[in-house]
DNA sequence: CGTCTGGTTGATCTAGATCAACAGGAGTGG
DNA sequence: CCACTCCTGTTGATCTAGATCAACCAGACG
């Protein structure tokens, strides 16, 4: 078994916690690791299976997909480059919770879960690296579930899209900003908690409106401001 | 400044670490300590205040509360007996990212944050408790998460009496299990994302069918699976 | 060319929201 | 004691966002 005193690991592991990092745009020092390349549409790990590690995802966008009872299933949230899957399941000694399935091609880097056993407990950096990730993956969803309880599916679409601008790197036209949706009709319904049809009407709508300009995957916004407008008033 | 060489500090903490254990039954134990009684409706602190510490919950049930932009709330969840709150901010040293409001009576231990300052860096298992919180927090969301994405109201309405039952020390009778609603229509209308009338009506459906009897706040439920049952296949 | 997959559109249906009225306590004050 | 108000909960009438089911279309690809 791999020990902190244990030199190769030790480096290892301090290389880990460089990977580990906040800072997402360090993943350039990532690319000299081996590194592989999942089409979209395979999976990273599937619920309920047994943890074999974490993964850091240098590029690509990552669904995190929930199976209930019935067999429904929900797109949780998204995965971007930078962030750290499977962690939650590697400290808890538990199953996956979710299903990681990939959106578009993604690179990414596995760590066994063998190279990381007790490290947790033992090195209180790796901890505190966890803990953030924890801490800004409540955030995210609560924020997620706070807008499902409260906004509709409109506001909650808007808002997605701007995800999307803030994620790439916007470039802006004379007519206004250039975003391109990164996910089928689908998956983005998956992840709002609706059907594809209603993504297509709506879609259909905000164009009509003028707020928002779409071409197939391609959407125009005139105004960044279009995408925080009006919601409901509980 | 309190540091864990200190040695009152670091029997304090090693304390705290004894209160912030995972065993939710060691609440006997804070007894000792100064406890607060917060009357329902009140606050512990409020969504954007700066973070002034933790509370640990004994006993009672205290609400999530956020607001948005439009002044809209949403009840992301309840915490129980054995919680504790607002370590995320208190991580992250940044305001309280929701108000938390008491929702029955309840008794709380406050943890100032001078006394806590630091020592997450300097003290492992502080952080290691603070990841497991973090950690289950983060399985409970996610699962109301996809709860709200999926399933109608009639299931998460069904699943949270089912949380009510689980979380209450259950007293079976001769005609099935009785269970006391310990929040208003209102409140739970707000955790489910639906307005108190739709409750009302909801509880008048299922009390019709027979599948649970309501009576004001008791309801009594003949066989447990009947809050299982049917759920819309997607 | 046929087949598939992703997307759009139409017709219809329904869960749940909205708005308004009202009923039963629980105070509270005379 | 009654009258008053406040607060929680229920009910009714109506409306609407979004689901459902089905058809259809365009491009990709064998």
């Amino acid at each position: 078994m791999a020990s902190i005193a244990d030199p190769a690991t030790a480096v290892w592991a301090s290389g880990l916690l460089e990977l580990l990092s906040d800072e997402r745009d360090r993943v350039a020092t990532a690319e000299l690791l081996r590194v592989s390349v999942i089409e979209p549409g395979q999976s990273l790990f599937r619920q309920g299976d047994d943890c074999k590690g974490v993964y850091w995802l240098l590029s690509g966008l990552v669904g995190l997909r929930r199976f209930d009872a019935q067999g429904n299933s929900a797109l949780l949230r998204l995965q971007r480059a930078g962030d750290v899957l499977g962690y939650r399941a590697l400290v808890e000694k538990c199953p996956y919770y979710n299903t990681a399935e990939a959106m578009t091609p993604c690179r990414v880097f596995f760590v066994p879960a063998s190279r990381l056993e007790g490290l947790v407990e033992r090195n209180p950096l790796l901890g505190q690296k966890f803990l953030k990730l924890a801490l800004w993956d409540i955030a995210d969803i609560e924020t997620k579930c706070a807008a499902l309880l409260t906004a509709g599916l409109k506001s909650r679409f808007l808002e997605l899209i701007m995800m999307f601008y803030k994620n790439s790197n916007s470039k802006s036209e004379d007519r206004g900003i250039l975003i391109d949706l990164p996910l089928q009709r689908k998956d983005m319904a998956a992840l709002l908690g609706a059907t594809p049809e209603s993504i297509s009407r709506l879609i259909n709508k905000l164009d009509g409106e003028g707020r928002v300009r779409f071409d197939g995957r391609r959407v125009v916004v005139p105004n960044l401001d279009c995408l925080i407008g009006e919601q409901a008033v509980h």
